[in-house]
DNA sequence: CCCATACTCAAGCAATCACTTGACTGTTGG
DNA sequence: CCAACAGTCAAGTGATTGCTTGAGTATGGG
């Protein structure tokens, strides 16, 4: 099974390519099929069905095969799990500056 | 220089290695040297300054040398700029949630 | 002054990535 | 039925990644 942190792995690295992220973001606005999806870029369909692979795997899109057209939706959980990890972490470092601005200013 | 869109690539490249997110994690609860770094991990000191070198070429970390030591530090706007993507594409998706929700229940 | 410390530079290597081309399979409108 | 259409499988390629080993270069305490 995909533990957490290779899940985070995974999503990260699926975000790390504009091309995916496009996917993506045009998938937020609405399901689309694989020839729809390769429309906008300039690269082969095969290219596209990588992609979508790499997608699919972390979770971040579902498909779905019907009759001979394939259906692309995004999985919004994923995209929380990276938000989470994110908000973690600059919610971390914030804890930090408000222990520091106490220490300066004890007082408050 | 480095656009947006790009930044974005090596943010989230970055992130998507465990060891580099640890990283992060570690900075997050203040600044270190590259040893102190290094001593969690079980890797040479250069793998770790490889690690370093993606984190600071991307923003997320920066670091200074005084002496023999290098100092390291999170830079929360790369952080930031990651988490503003992912919040953008998810609210893009609960929008068009809300939108379908009011055609299937229109007298709200 | 000298040796341990704290990095830094460079080269090499196996694995993975982002594509490509080419050949194919299943579906469907006419 | 059959051609165009939507997608799939497989193999190959050049670039990049995540390490390693080995050999430096500064610094700084004693």
């Amino acid at each position: 099974m995909l533990d957490h942190r290779d899940r985070l792995d995974r999503i990260f690295q699926a975000l790390a390519d504009g091309t995916r992220r496009d996917m993506v973001e045009r998938l937020v606005s609405g399901p689309a099929s694989v020839s729809e999806l390769a429309g906008s870029h300039s690269m082969t369909l095969q290219a596209v069905m990588q992609h979508l692979k790499v997608l699919e795997a972390c979770g971040l899109v579902r498909t779905e095969k019907v009759g001979r057209v394939r259906t692309c939706a995004v999985q919004p959980d994923g995209l929380r799990l990276a938000e989470a990890w994110l908000s973690g972490r600059r919610t971390g470092w914030e804890n930090r500056l408000d222990r520091l601005g106490e220490l300066l200013e004890p007082d408050s």
